[in-house]
DNA sequence: CTGAAAGCGCTAACAG
DNA sequence: CTGTTAGCGCTTTCAG
């Protein structure tokens, strides 16, 4: 940390220290003369401003906090990045929180957004998020000014919020379709969490596809997984050891879609003569798995992008957004061979 | 932002402005009653420390700065997670940067840490980064305190900072060894940006390896790849074109492990029957790749930890690390059907 | 044990 | 066009 300040160089100049910092700023009531030489020299010094100073004063930290669940992941990473890049282009900075699934992790996070650590706030909450009191304080501050909040993918029912998410529902029952048109009819969804809205909408996409083509739907078209990857590859073993075995298998996340190239690799399951596959995934690998993985694909670039957007828009008009825009970016179906004719 | 602070507090205490600060931090000048009177205030009143106006007062932030070229990519975001562990654990906050592999974006980065806003900084440097004068400037601030700095992954040759790193040269001449072991002996390294200590670390343990084994090491046997993937694609094309294809190669990154499988795939070239692959990679999904793909895999969580207790360490002890740790993580190499017997 | 007062570095009225 | 002044909210001597 640098120790010229902005009494530095007024003394340095013989100017007063107003007058410096309005040169800095290219006020208009400085003459051309005054700011050359005040930019002139603060260069030479290399001063550079405190930004918590300013901060302090302004009550404006051109900061704001992202806080999702975990960073080694395509979508999340993927998403970030699109976070960051307007975020940058913007003049702002990021503080990045994870979350690692924990609603008090989360909670305590919120708690640190209000005190005018940052400007705004992108969240993405846990799979344990059910109690969403931590958020409406944030955006309800008690005898304070509200922080703007916008959620990305993962958003809690019945709150009105500015999102960004993906259609769920549609691209599941439109992936579930294509496994129906190729010929599958005894499919199976692995599920996640099914607190996460996302899992639920996905699950309900699912089961809605099976429902409207006239096949049976009940406790077994649905395989409640773990985060644990072992755990995992059993519960898909079982699933070989049915008496149906599932004809067509939906991995509602992506870390779902290891166990069953595992274990269907290990048992000589062919995918897709014996079974087909579809996976949720931002995995830019998808095409050159064994088989080519056919994928529910978000645009988790553009809605990192568009969260930004929309939360920087609530920032500068320095209104919790009003009119909560809730944009619905589509996901898309890239087929594979893992869902071929075999 | 709340406008419930230290003064309302001590407004509605009776009490002075100092005292409720010295309580709030448990100082043992205070009465264990006055403490518990203000602590219980504070809490109903939902009162929350503005830590800018603090980190101007303490000249300290309790935040760092990270700054990576890329996030979208399996070792960053891992040790992005490491990184963000270790600091959460110890109360600080993370700013997360990308350079996009752009010199120019690193130098205003690190501009910007040099005014208080961090009181550290993680750095791996962009592809461009020859020039480090802005991480010096940076780390002897003129007539300030310096900026605590650890390099993690990518480090500049000849400079003398703290860094967490891996053994890039070992377990590229190990890889190399192994693909010679099991038959190879016309071997090609996919090179990314020649600039990057790491890919010419990696280089030359391919090389020394060819050499050490009697092999011809000459400009065929490096292929410059580009950060375009239809490019690359091509680049590889043209091996298998040439008079005598490879039958081993070396991926210097990640990235670059697409191009092959795709290229092998379409021309139906066998791996790892024709041609054996290796790359240098965190991707978890590479034991479900077709074939399953052996790694040199760095440890990218564990070394995003490291750097973020030596960094840690640096700052506490206020003094840029006088006794240089250049701590050198192994990488591992795990042997999967790539470059199997075929 | 409590309080008064100075000041971190910057901004923004308001005067001149 | 330039300068004076009063803070932003908190910490920290130093007195009492």
């Amino acid at each position: 940390m640098s120790d010229v300040n902005i009494r530095a160089l007024a003394k340095a100049l013989n100017l007063s220290i107003s007058t410096v910092s309005k040169a800095l700023k290219d006020s208009y009531e400085i003459s051309t003369e005054t700011k050359q030489r005040v930019v002139a020299l603060a260069k030479e010094m290399h001063y550079n401003p405190n930004p918590y100073a300013s901060s302090l004063r302004r009550k404006k930290s051109n900061t704001i906090a992202v806080v999702i669940p975990e960073v080694a992941d395509s979508f999340f990473s993927l998403a970030l990045k699109g976070i960051e890049e307007v975020a940058q282009a913007k003049g702002y900075h990021v503080l990045l929180y994870l979350t690692y699934e924990q609603y008090e992790k989360e909670k305590k996070i919120l708690e640190e957004c209000k005190n005018g650590r940052v400007d705004g706030v992108l969240l993405s909450v846990t799979s344990e998020t059910v109690n969403t009191l931590h958020i409406t304080e944030l955006m309800d501050v008690s005898g304070g000014h509200p922080v703007p909040l916008v959620f990305f993918d993962r958003a809690p029912d019945g709150l009105q919020v500015a999102s960004i998410t993906t259609n769920d529902y549609e691209s599941s029952y439109q992936a579930t379709q294509h496994l129906y048109q190729q010929g599958c009819c005894n499919m199976v969804y692995l599920s996640v969490s099914k607190q996460l809205t996302i899992n639920y909408r996905r699950m309900e996409g699912f089961r809605d596809c099976l429902r409207h083509y006239g096949l049976p739907f009940t406790t077994h078209n649905i395989v409640d997984c773990s985060n644990d990857l072992a755990k995992n590859e059993l519960l898909v073993r079982k699933l070989f050891i049915r008496k149906h075995p599932p004809d067509g298998i939906v991995a509602g996340v992506e870390k779902l879609i290891a166990p069953v190239y595992t274990v269907c690799h290990a048992k000589a399951i062919a995918i897709p003569a014996a079974v087909k596959v579809v996976s949720f995934s931002n995995l830019p690998y998808a095409a050159i798995l064994n088989p080519a993985l056919t994928t529910v694909t978000q645009p988790a670039f553009e809605m990192g992008q568009q969260a930004a957007i929309l939360l920087f828009k609530a920032i500068e008009k320095k209104q919790s957004p009003g009119k909560m825009e809730n944009i619905v970016l589509p996901s898309s179906l890239y087929i594979r061979n893992s869902t071929g004719k075999g």
